[in-house]
RNA sequence: CGGGGUGUAGCGCAGCCUGGUAGCGCACAUCGUUUGGGACGAUGGGGUCGCAGGUUCGAAUCCUGCCACCCCGACCA
C-alpha cells in the first residue's frame, strides 16, 4: 500500500475525547474513528489487523472441529421471549418494532438463534457433538461506554457454541476452548489469565473469564500468588477465620447513642468489628414470568466483612439489586443505623455463613440509640437463606492454600460458559439418544471480542512514540520509508524494493509521500509496523538500505539485493519470538 | 440514572465575564526555497459558533429548554 493513497491520516494532536492510551494511539495512528458513543468505524489499518486476529481465531476454532457460519444481527423478539431474556435483560438489549408491529431485538449474543437452529437441524445423537461459530457484530446498549474500543456498544465478537449429547462431551469442548483461547491470546501477544467468574445473564453452571491485567480494567480480580487461585471478585471465595468457640450468653439491650457505623460501634463497646453484625438493606427485582416483583432483602454479614452484591443477587435469584430507601427499611420494622434481623417482617433474610457461625455478636436493636449484645443466630433471629455472601478483600486468606490474596484490575477479553441445558430446555432443542429417549442437548458458549482484543494489544504494546504491533496482527509487516527527494537513484531503489516485497508476499506499507524525514519517521513510529526499511541517498551511500525493528533501536545496513531475504528472515524470527512465549496452560477446575 | 465537565473550521484551542456579525496553531490547496527525527516564506479554501426558542436596534457572547460527547459513580459480557 502506498501511503500517498492511504485513506486515513495520522493526527498530530489527540482528539480531546480520548483518555486511555490505546484509544489515543488508535485514533492518532488512523486506525479508528468514533461515530457516536461506543460506535466506531474501523479504518483500513484496523481492518487489516482485525482480519488477522479473526484468522487466528478461525485457525484455532477450526482445529477444534468448529464450523464457521453467520447468524443474523436482527432477531425476532419472540425468540428472546421464549428463553425469557426479553424480560430478564433490561435496556442493554436493543429493541425496535418492525413496520408490521412485531417486536425485534438486536443481537447482543446468539444463544437464542443457535439453539433455534439446533432444534431444527439436530435430531439424533449421531449428529453430535457439534461446534459452530461465527464472527459477528453485537449490539449492547451499555449505559456507559468508555475507553474507546475497550468498552464499545457495537462490537465484533467471535462466538462459538458447542452442542453435546452428554456432560462429558461438554467438559471436553469446554477444556478444548480453554486451551484454544490461551493460544489465540498468546498468538496476539496479549498476556491473559483465566479466572473463575459469575455466569451473569448467560446462565449455566460454570464460567471462566480471560483477563488482561491492567490498571484501566474495570473488573476486579482476586489472585493468590502462592497457589495461582484466581477469580473475579464477583465470585471469589476466601477462607473466613473461624469465630472463637464461646457459650451463648444472654442477649442484652445496651444504649449506644449516636453510634450508627460498625467502626463507631466497635469503638464504643471496645470489641473487634468481627464481633458485630452488619445489616445491609437491598431491594431485589425478581422475575415472575413476564412481570417483575420487588423483594426486600435483609443481608447480614459480620462487621469485618462487606456484602458481595453479585453473590447476594445470585442466592436470592435477583435480576437487579438496589439499595433500599429509608421508608422501605422502616416499613419492614428495621431502623437504619441500628438495624438487625431481630423482629423484622416482610423481608427475605440472608445471613452470611460466617455471621451465622459467630456467637455473641453485637447487632442493632431496630431502635434509635440501642444495640443488642450477645446476639446468636438461631436463638435470637432466623434466616431464609444462609450462604456465602461476603466479598473477598486484600489480605483475606486464599480458599485453597490460606495465603493472603491480593487484587488487580482486569479487562475481560474473552469468556467461556457451560450453558448446560439452559437454552435447549427453554427452546426445546431435543435429540434422540441411543435408546431412543428424547433429551435436551447440552451446550456451551465461548466468546472473544475482536475490537477489545485489538485495543488490549495496543494498550500492552506501545511506547512514547506510538504503537508497537506484534508481527502476528500488525497491519503490515514492513514500513518502507523513502526519503527520495526527487526522481533518481533513491526513488528507483524504493520503487524497486516495493515491487519486490509485494511479489515476495511481504506485506508492505510504502511511504512514497513528499515530506520530510521527521514526519515520515514519526508516522512510522506512531503506526507501529514491526519492521522499518529506510531508503535514502545516505543509506545508499552506505551500501544499501537501513533496517530497524520498531521494538528496538538497533539499525543495520542491508545491501539492496539482500533486502528481501533479510526481511523474510526477520519476519520469521519475529513470529518465532511470539511462538516461544506460548506456555502450556493447565485447566483449573 | 445521579454528580462533574465540554460543545466555536478535519484536529487542538482563544474569544463569552463586560453583546457590535469570528480568530490562532496544526492539517489542507498553489508557488518558491528546503529535505535523515514533526522545515520556511507567500497566497488561498474551509465555520448557519451543538440545536430550538427568547431578550435586544444588534447574540458565539445574556436567559430558557433540549441534544451530543467526555470523566466519576450506579450498571453491565
Amino acid at each position: 500500500m502506498r501511503m500517498s493513497r492511504l485513506f486515513s491520516q495520522t493526527l498530530r494532536e489527540v482528539p480531546s475525547e480520548a483518555e486511555v492510551v490505546s484509544h489515543r494511539l488508535l485514533l492518532r495512528a488512523g486506525f479508528i474513528r468514533q461515530l457516536a458513543a461506543g460506535i466506531f468505524s474501523y479504518l483500513p489499518l484496523a481492518r487489516r489487523s482485525m482480519t488477522k486476529i479473526e484468522n487466528i481465531m478461525r485457525d484455532k476454532i477450526n482445529a477444534l472441529g468448529g464450523q464457521e457460519m453467520t447468524m443474523p444481527v436482527v432477531h425476532p423478539g419472540d425468540l428472546w421471549k421464549e428463553t425469557g431474556r426479553w424480560y430478564g435483560i433490561g435496556s442493554e438489549l436493543g429493541r425496535f418494532v418492525e413496520k408490521s408491529g412485531r417486536d425485534m431485538a438486536l443481537a447482543m449474543t446468539h444463544e437464542e438463534v443457535v439453539t433455534d437452529l439446533t432444534r431444527k437441524e439436530i435430531k439424533s445423537y449421531r449428529q453430535l457433538p457439534q461446534l459452530v461459530y461465527h464472527i459477528q457484530t453485537k449490539w449492547r446498549d451499555d449505559t456507559r461506554p468508555r475507553a474507546g474500543l475497550i468498552r464499545a456498544r457495537e462490537f465484533t465478537m467471535l462466538d462459538s457454541y458447542s452442542i453435546d449429547a452428554d456432560w462429558e462431551g461438554l467438559d471436553k469442548q469446554y477444556r478444548a476452548h480453554y486451551q484454544a483461547y490461551f493460544d489465540i491470546f498468546n498468538r496476539c501477544a496479549l498476556p491473559v489469565i483465566a479466572v473463575k467468574s459469575d455466569v451473569g445473564m448467560m446462565g449455566g453452571s460454570m464460567a471462566h473469564e480471560f483477563m488482561y491485567l491492567t490498571q484501566i480494567g474495570e473488573d476486579t480480580l482476586v489472585l493468590c500468588d502462592a497457589c495461582g487461585y484466581s477469580a473475579n471478585r464477583q465470585v471469589a471465595l476466601f477462607r473466613k477465620a473461624a469465630a472463637p468457640e464461646e457459650e451463648a450468653r444472654d442477649m442484652e439491650k445496651v444504649a449506644t447513642p449516636g453510634v450508627t457505623t460498625i467502626d463507631a460501634l466497635a469503638n464504643f463497646l471496645g470489641v473487634p468489628s468481627s464481633k458485630t453484625a452488619k445489616a445491609v438493606f437491598m431491594v431485589a427485582k425478581v422475575s415472575e414470568g413476564e412481570a417483575d416483583r420487588e423483594q426486600f432483602v435483609f443481608a447480614v454479614v459480620r462487621g469485618d466483612m462487606d456484602v458481595n452484591e453479585t453473590k447476594l443477587a445470585n442466592v436470592v435469584k435477583a435480576k437487579e439489586l438496589r439499595p433500599a430507601h429509608e421508608e422501605e427499611i422502616l416499613a419492614i420494622g428495621a431502623q437504619p443505623g441500628y438495624g438487625s434481623p431481630i423482629g423484622v417482617h416482610d423481608a427475605l433474610v440472608v445471613v452470611d455463613d460466617a455471621a451465622a457461625q459467630s456467637p455473641n455478636l453485637v447487632a442493632g436493636a431496630n431502635e434509635v440509640g440501642y444495640h443488642y449484645i450477645n446476639v446468636n443466630y438461631g436463638r435470637d433471629y432466623r434466616a431464609d437463606i444462609v450462604a456465602d455472601i461476603a466479598a473477598a478483600k486484600v489480605g483475606d486468606a486464599c480458599p485453597n492454600c490460606g495465603e493472603p490474596l491480593h487484587l488487580s484490575g482486569g479487562v475481560e477479553t474473552g469468556n467461556i460458559f457451560k450453558l448446560g441445558t439452559r437454552y435447549s430446555d427453554a427452546l426445546g432443542a431435543l435429540f434422540l439418544d441411543k435408546e431412543g429417549k428424547q433429551k435436551a442437548v447440552i451446550m456451551g458458549s465461548y466468546g472473544i471480542g475482536v475490537g477489545r482484543l485489538l485495543a488490549c494489544v495496543a494498550e500492552e504494546h506501545n511506547d512514547e512514540r506510538g504503537l508497537v504491533w506484534p508481527i502476528t496482527i500488525a497491519p503490515y509487516h514492513v514500513h518502507l520509508v523513502s526519503l527520495a527527494k526527487e526522481d533518481g537513484e533513491a526513488r528507483d531503489a524504493a520503487e524497486r524494493l516495493y515491487r519486490e516485497m509485494q511479489s515476495a508476499g511481504i506485506e508492505v506499507l510504502y511511504d512514497d509521500r513528499d515530506g520530510t524525514a521527521g514526519v515520515k519517521f514519526n508516522d512510522a513510529d506512531l503506526i507501529g509496523i514491526p519492521l522499518r526499511i529506510t531508503v535514502g541517498d545516505r543509506s545508499l551511500s552506505q551500501g544499501g538500505v537501513e533496517m530497524k525493528r520498531r521494538s528496538g533501536s538497533a539499525t543495520e545496513i542491508v545491501a539492496l539485493d539482500d533486502v528481501i531475504a533479510r526481511l523474510q528472515h526477520e519476519i520469521a524470527a519475529l513470529h518465532k519470538e511470539i511462538e516461544a512465549n506460548i506456555v502450556e496452560v493447565r485447566f483449573e477446575e
